[in-house]
DNA sequence: GTTGAGCGTT
């Protein structure tokens, strides 16, 4: 009972539009090439390609969105591989789509990513660092060491407070003492320290 | 002046 659809898994086709996720982008192409290689093979419905907001830069990869998933899987193989900008495009499904949504909101985000594509993963260890753990005697007694402490009857109840005691949120950032990578010499107009550092 | 595996905003 296949309808002759040949739908399998969830599809990111959400409302009809499949996201593709095209790689390995130069970091001087822009949306506008990609629309005109992918445009050709169908209608996109819109093509975003995320870049830095402080560095403005290309991440090196973009997505397009298809009206029709047939158009877009013959886009991704049409346009896989294709020499763009002196580099490779490498055209895939998007796994997930935009998380920016009104809807259940939770759902598809965090899922891990399972398409290994490149044969050679990054070595996990180079076999360093798992020899043995010479140090950490053994204890004298074999038995493990039981984080059960009961805590004094008193601190439980302490922490028995209706709210819970929230982590010390550092959200609020501080005025001061972001070191920045750029842009120094900007410490204190006041004090001008020109010379002083000269050997 | 620039890295190259990866999942993303107006």
């Amino acid at each position: 009972m296949n309808r002759g659809g040949g739908d399998r898994r969830a599809a990111p086709d959400i409302n009809g539009l499949t996201s593709l996720k095209i790689d390995n982008l130069s970091y001087q192409t822009t949306p506008n090439d990609l629309r005109r290689v992918f445009d050709r093979y169908g209608d996109i419905g819109d093509v975003h390609i995320p870049r830095d907001k402080y560095s403005r830069q290309s991440k090196g990869f973009g997505f397009v969105r298809f009206y029709e998933r047939r158009d877009a899987e013959h886009a991704l193989d049409r346009t896989d591989g294709k020499l763009v900008d002196g580099r490779e495009l490498r055209v895939t499904l998007a796994k997930y789509d935009r998380p920016s949504d009104e809807r259940g909101g939770r759902g598809g985000g965090s899922g891990g990513r399972r398409r290994s594509r490149s044969p050679r993963r990054r070595s996990r260890s180079p076999r360093y660092s798992r020899s043995r753990s010479p140090r950490r005697s053994r204890s004298r007694t074999r038995s493990p060491p039981s984080r059960d402490r009961r805590d004094s009857p008193d601190r439980r109840d302490r922490s028995a407070s209706r709210s819970r005691s929230p982590p010390a949120r550092e959200d609020a950032s501080p005025p001061i003492g972001r070191r920045s990578k750029s842009r120094s010499a900007s410490r204190s107009p006041s004090r001008s320290r020109s010379r002083s550092n000269s050997r």
